[in-house]
DNA sequence: TGTACATCAGTGAACGCGCGTTCACTGATGTAC
DNA sequence: TGTACATCAGTGAACGCGCGTTCACTGATGTAC
């Protein structure tokens, strides 16, 4: 049954959205087309009507999480005031290696979600990555006010730091804490 | 065809062996019992002589590499002279953040290798995993000499930047290199 | 505006493939005598 | 020490299963007249 290009346009995004949550939360190869298209409500045939291959949709959610991320810290980049920009990392910074955000899998940051399994996907995939997070270091480096060395070491913090809390959240949450409380001062 | 005891005890080793670095090179699902056998030279069969599930090499893999790991960050917290643990320390951390370290994926720390994939892994690799890590937590604390929420900050920030090194090496070796670069200082 | 028909988003069965695991078999090893 | 036989590490075919992908089909939409 024909259905609506708007409808159609609305399916399509659908499917980037919930894609962008679970191969965040179970990895790329953690999730199926089946398992995906079942998320957006739909069957799995109708998959290969959006995109080309497995791959491709990866990349789109790939890209779909950096558009999001980069708004987040450009917001805070694009702060006028310094004062204002200074409190607003710290709150960002906090926010970061918050308990909820250890334990919001399908919502996290792209790089600490992606990083260990990037490097084995696809050239899409990779490519959507290597282009997200440069731009995101970039807005990273102006939000921080710190020289970009200092900048990039402070961000290889966060993420080394929420990438240790997960890996060990459920098992032993007491270490799980002290990687975000010693890295959050 | 029946074989010596000891044969079989280093067949085992040997699979074992392969697995720690498969498993880190290629992560846990990536690496199936088949290719695995075939790499310590045997066929896919005689594997569950040896182990009980695909789940236990996993585990019997990441207990071994944590075995190494902690040979050696332990040589460094046991040198006595403080000026010598000093540089050997110094000299750790700059192991491990070159590029050598970062391209060697079959040989790296295990928490790089295995921190992405290990909470989806079964009860057993996260036990092995969760037990390895306070281990060489402790060790790293002890030979950097800082108070531990300091020495945790500093690590974590070793393991952000050799994952985010390793994320965009192929595909961005300029970015690769500043991650390792700019935590080197 | 109304009619006839081509289009195409979505369905669900089917495909080949690789996976983890099982199993009957082999034959040298280890052991009981 | 020599002989007979049970043991078991390794082999390779076979299993069920889930995966990514394909395909014939459906029927409302979009379009040509």
């Amino acid at each position: 049954m024909r259905i609506t290009k708007q409808r159609a346009a609305e399916n399509r995004a659908r499917v980037v959205d919930e894609a962008a949550r679970l191969f965040r939360k179970k990895g790329f190869d953690g999730v199926g087309v089946a398992e995906l298209m079942a998320a957006a409500g739909m069957t799995h045939g109708g998959f290969y009507n959006h995109f080309r291959s497995k791959d491709e949709v990866e990349a789109a959610a790939c890209a779909a999480v950096f558009d999001k991320s980069l708004a987040g810290i450009r917001a805070v980049a694009e702060e006028a005031d310094p004062a204002a920009r200074a409190a607003a990392f710290r709150a960002y910074c906090a926010r970061y290696l918050s308990a909820a955000a250890r334990d919001a899998r399908g919502a996290s940051c792209p790089m600490v979600a992606f990083a260990g399994d990037v490097s084995r996907q696809s050239e899409l995939v990779r490519a959507a990555y290597a282009e997200g997070l440069t731009a995101y270091l970039d807005a990273f480096v102006k939000a921080s006010d710190l020289p970009r060395d200092a900048a990039v070491r402070a961000y290889a913090g966060l993420v080394g730091a929420l990438t240790l809390a997960r890996s060990v959240a459920a098992d032993d949450p007491a270490l799980s804490d002290e990687f975000l409380a010693a890295s959050r001062d």
